[in-house]
DNA sequence: TTGTATGCGTTATCAC
DNA sequence: GTGATAACGCATACAA
């Protein structure tokens, strides 16, 4: 690789001269510019980034660090545009990295693209706790911020959906068009955010004074299959029930076409609500309602405040987000969409 | 930040012997080692990446460049994941550079991560021409694998899928199944993968002496909604098909709803094809049948190949993978997977 | 076994 | 305007 070094020489300059004209800063001769750039040309020179990035003490770069488990589907697609843009708006480059399969693998992730001195750090954690995460953005002097966690102590470096209330508040809907028996899918094991979703279907129940029955709570994995074994288990279970809130839409996907099967009709029979509003849906399950997160309004917030605090900014408050329920089989509810 | 030579004056010794201890390589005594990692441990050292990746001319880094426009769906989830888990198990990280809307931008991306010193590059391109990759390709010391485009000079630096011999595979059975009257919807204007399909469409009627007709092909973008659009536009314009091909599975589905409720019994008065075969699909319309384009495998061969080069190897031939016939509707057919 | 010195390719601070 | 030269933080050949 040609360095800068070697274009100077080319050029009759010094290393410094080439420098400037590559900068823009400081004072450069018409003559000497003219010869740089020619040097460039014939010498087909890239500056080294690295070296770069190591002298000037900053990358240009913004970190970003999720789980390839998170990778399926439209949510993350929706995510990472969002980023890709928001980053390419502000001249910045976006650097994905993998947080895996474990909390130490995440931690890893994380460490390495502060290791590699990125700007700024976006998180949407799947493993690490509220508490780690808290310990994280304090020990660091980059600004970082948490997608989809509620942090204790840095409350304004989060930015969350609140799956809870949008999830009480499906579950409402129902109950306020006369379900009472309503089942539930849950996403997969030691998700936060199922963890949420199942609390926000609770929740409801308990405000409305329906008794909770376990039998109609069952567990799923995210997939459209486990969607559709859910409801297999509950109809062998011989449970009944009007209505179904699956923790995702590629559940209630799978669910639809199980229930479907088996002679339902929908949404007549059962009513089917699900969450993340994937594209396809309107189009293949016209029958499913669904909550939808507005990642894309999240990421841009997040990447917003990033680069405001990379100008010297501060924030006190957090923003909170919620779904908008989408009704496709009936006239859609207002947005209560909250920040 | 806590430098290395902050660590060796904390231990009492030298920054080399703080590299040795960090590095695992030379000799270094148990005394001074047991010092060394006390001292890390206190003062919280991280190593600076920049530094480390200057000196040793390498990063342990593969870089993916790809247009955020391709970021939808279930196609890009799957060459992502596959991607991070091929790094992770060679102990290297991914970078995600986004080649944006143009070949301009797409070349910047590229450049970016051959400025930072990838180790070696994936590149899906969307807009720049085989020649200028090939020449890419050539003028860069690193290894460096385009997918899902033919390369003309570096054909051992390419892996792609046969578009245009998968799509007039699938229009072939259509035609041994009797159809005569084949709708296409062909993908976004431009698209090279699209016209690919589009070929292969017009391969086979070609090859069964099956006229050309223009009325049965329209353009759509890929969006399930574009597939509807067509629909209506082929409805309009009176014209009669028993079978369409649509060029990928979300065009596919949203011209499935408008078949639908239209009237059509699907399959039996229309059957439809598609591209991708996404998660959803067999839940959701059962009678689609899609040409699988095994990304997975083609993203494995691809790194493992460049890996391969890292090593000094090199390649002769490259590999061209056939998307794999799947119809849910009936008996399946045998995958006919080439590489 | 350990320390010294030099290089990696830039940027930036000085003098000139 | 321009050119030495000192950082930047780490790796490594060579001495000791």
């Amino acid at each position: 690789m040609t360095t800068m070094q070697e274009v100077a020489k080319l050029a009759g300059v010094s290393k410094a001269t080439v420098s400037r004209v590559l900068s823009g800063k400081g004072y450069v001769g018409k003559a000497a510019r003219e010869r740089v750039f020619k040097a460039i040309e014939e010498s087909g020179y890239r500056p080294n980034l690295l070296a770069r990035q190591l002298a000037t003490q900053q990358s240009q770069t913004i970190g970003l660090v999720m789980t390839n488990t998170l990778y399926n589907g439209s949510y993350f697609s929706e995510l990472l545009a969002q980023a890709a843009h928001m980053a390419e708006d502000h001249g910045r480059q976006l650097l994905l990295a993998d947080g895996k399969h474990s909390a130490a693998q995440e931690r890893e992730a994380i460490e390495f693209l502060l290791d590699l001195r990125c700007d700024a750090l976006v998180i949407y954690p799947r493993f690490l706790s509220a508490d780690e995460l808290d310990e994280i953005v304090m020990s660091h002097r980059q600004p970082i911020m948490v997608l989809n966690r509620r942090l204790r102590k840095n409350v304004s470096h989060c930015i969350f959906a609140d799956h809870r209330a949008a999830s009480q508040a499906a579950v409402e809907q129902l109950i306020r068009r006369g379900h009472r028996d309503i089942a539930f899918i849950t996403g997969a094991q030691g998700s936060p955010t199922a963890i949420e979703r199942l609390s926000g279907y609770k929740d409801a129940l308990a405000k409305q004074a329906i008794a909770l029955n376990d039998a109609l709570i069952v567990e799923g994995k995210w997939t459209p299959e486990s969607g559709a074994e859910a409801v297999t288990q509950l109809l062998d279970n011989g449970a009944s029930f009007s209505a179904l809130v699956a923790s995702n839409d590629n559940m209630a996907t799978g669910a639809i076409k199980r229930l479907h099967d088996a002679g339902f009709a929908l949404p007549e029979q059962v009513s089917v609500i699900g969450f993340d509003d994937i594209p396809v849906a309107p189009f293949t399950v016209p029958s499913l309602s669904s909550v939808k997160v507005p990642v894309s309004d999240m990421v841009k917030d997040t990447i917003n405040k990033l680069l405001f605090m990379l100008d010297g900014g501060a924030f006190n408050a957090s923003s909170a987000f919620t779904g908008e329920l989408i009704l496709r089989e009936s006239v859609a509810n207002g947005p209560f969409y909250t920040k």
